[in-house]
DNA sequence: AATGAATGAGTATTCATTCAT
DNA sequence: CATGAATGAATACTCATTCAT
């Protein structure tokens, strides 16, 4: 009866505001249960808005979490590209994005999971919004190789495409125990085993 | 499909050959659309006996998809093993390894998907009788390292672990697309690249 | 059997009418053909809603078995306090409630089945809501005893709560033919014969 | 090959025997699990034999039951007539029987559950063979309750019939809370009192 | 007679999504 | 725009019973 009777419905907030309360809700409790066991109206509760209004938004609750993954995604190549900044030489560079994505698998098991389980495996990932992120983010290492083989500091001729997978895959290979079991990871050690790795390989130098 | 003599009963078989049936109906069925999709009762009339006789030989459907995958894994270790007789120089025997993974992949591209996203990624993974299958596959590698060590071919102080899962982290990771998208998956070109990265590195040498 | 106006989906109706129609469609089809034969499916399709609609109002199938008994037994109740308003002899009182506890073994036998097999047998029967009905009914019988002892009609020392248990298990178990067998039922022979019993018993006075 | 395997075939053990084995099982079975957990593999497993053997005997599980009831039964009343050949009074005779009554619902609950949810209840109840016996036994108090009316002690023209049912329906009523719930019981106590009802009423006497 | 492998009917329940209000 | 009541598809699993051996 009063103009501003705030207890029958949700005050019209900016799209900009909702969109941030659910996808923060969503990423909470997709993290915290899992995208399966997750409901959409637990998330919509925890985002103080009612069932609907999430589908006003996003459009499928799958969508609602790609959304929570690019954004988490986006985060992660801003952070990368300014540090990145402050360094020059390809071979450091090569070792941050090591240290930066081992070290994102450390702090954000969980987002990784959803990203590796429901995301990269779905049928329609490939030219998507998130792939095209991942690939901006894999292209930091493409960048970095192709800097060090300009500058002689890699060999020529180098399969970059292979190596950039080769890394990223011997990280989350490495980190399945840790992902998936409850095994330990060590940041700082997979880093440096890894780089030595690929810099100088397993052979033999006389 | 049905060439049964008896009309009303299914013959009393071997426990083996029942368990052979049903096993193959469902790898074909797992294989073809997937876990999810796959109905205990479609496995059940594709493998000719009813609903209930699979669960006589096997606890549940997911008892099911892992009989399929260790059967499947044992397959592929008795290969490897065999193979692996023939080869000597350590170098060699780890090309072999690298080269049989790729083309596993290559093969069995369905098998591989339903073991990365419903086993592996599974709780109960760790410890289980797939993984003791999956630790004796990738000991090929590391005792394939290790002999190279020891004979000399490659650095003392190698982190065998960590090369091992580099190896089938580059594999899987850079097969995802042809897993999961509609990519080309070329199993000689990645042999060849992997091993060059693992054995010499992408340092320049002066 | 469907007057909807709507063709495609239900008008929102209040939650008392949706309430109603489900117990009403409910204590029909479980009178008709008992709990266990009884398909919620069924009677979602009779009370004119969804399947999942049941659901929303009722946690299972057997929270509506028992929001059903509960709601006969509430009437029950009130019928039985109304029409003792009008009774002030604790022998008269007494004569009443055993008539009416024959009468609706009489006219619901169904309900009284479902009653006694379904919830009274039950394990979480005891302290249910249910139960605490129940025991509001039956304290009419005992609070007509205590009059009756109050004023003087009945004897001093009286275990009333052995003879509450006495009445209604003489009715009930006089019953069993009727509510089991086909056996006939007679109301008022049964009231006569055991309010004699009750209060003059069998012994023989000189 | 030798003439008396035993390993592979149960010897042939008479008719007698086998049955009274798997009676014993399910009796016990059904006992301490109830009769819709009960499984029949569980309960020829128990008895020594083969679940097909166990349909040799007993057309169906709840055939099993039934005998098992019934075999109760015989021994109760075998009990009961030759307790009764002692006691000529009339009243003495009535009270043994509450008590004996009483004291077999303290002993045997489980199986007093047995009878009353699964048997008494179902539809072939009526003219089966446990509803004689349980006629026959129902008829020790009829006897009695004749016996003293022949002798004068009780009062002419009773309903013999209900009163039979008043008593055993007092004491089973009565018994719903240790039967169902985890209540007391106090056998000499429900039969004093149930005693003092049916002989003397509740009216006072002047 | 004894076996035990094979059968197969039968259903409550969840929750992402829709759309009338 | 926001709501939240209503929808309805979809399926693994049990176990009493049968009957070929």
């Amino acid at each position: 009866m009063k103009d501003q009777t705030t207890t029958t419905r949700n005050r019209r907030l900016s799209p900009e505001k909702r969109t941030h309360d659910i996808m923060s809700a969503a990423r909470d409790h997709f993290v915290s249960v899992g995208f399966a066991d997750a409901s959409v109206s637990e998330i919509a509760a925890n985002a103080g808005v009612a069932e609907g209004t999430v589908y006003r938004f996003f459009e499928s609750k799958r969508a609602l979490l790609v959304a929570v993954i690019a954004s988490w995604f986006e985060a992660l190549i801003k952070d990368v590209s300014e540090n990145l900044d402050g360094i020059q030489d390809p071979t450091e560079r090569l070792r941050f994005l090591v240290w930066r994505h081992a070290r994102i698998i450390e702090t954000d098991p969980a987002l990784c999971r959803l990203f590796f389980d429901q995301i990269r495996s779905a049928e329609d990932y490939v030219n998507s919004p998130v792939h095209a992120l991942n690939r901006d983010y894999a292209d930091f290492v493409v960048a970095a190789l192709k800097d060090g083989v300009r500058s002689g500091v890699f060999q020529r001729g180098l399969n970059v495409a292979l190596i950039r997978d080769a890394i990223f895959g011997a990280l989350e290979h490495h980190a399945t125990g840790y992902l998936y079991g409850g095994a330990k990871f060590n940041t700082a050690k997979v880093t440096q085993g890894l780089l030595a790795l690929v810099l100088t390989g397993i052979a033999h130098k006389d």
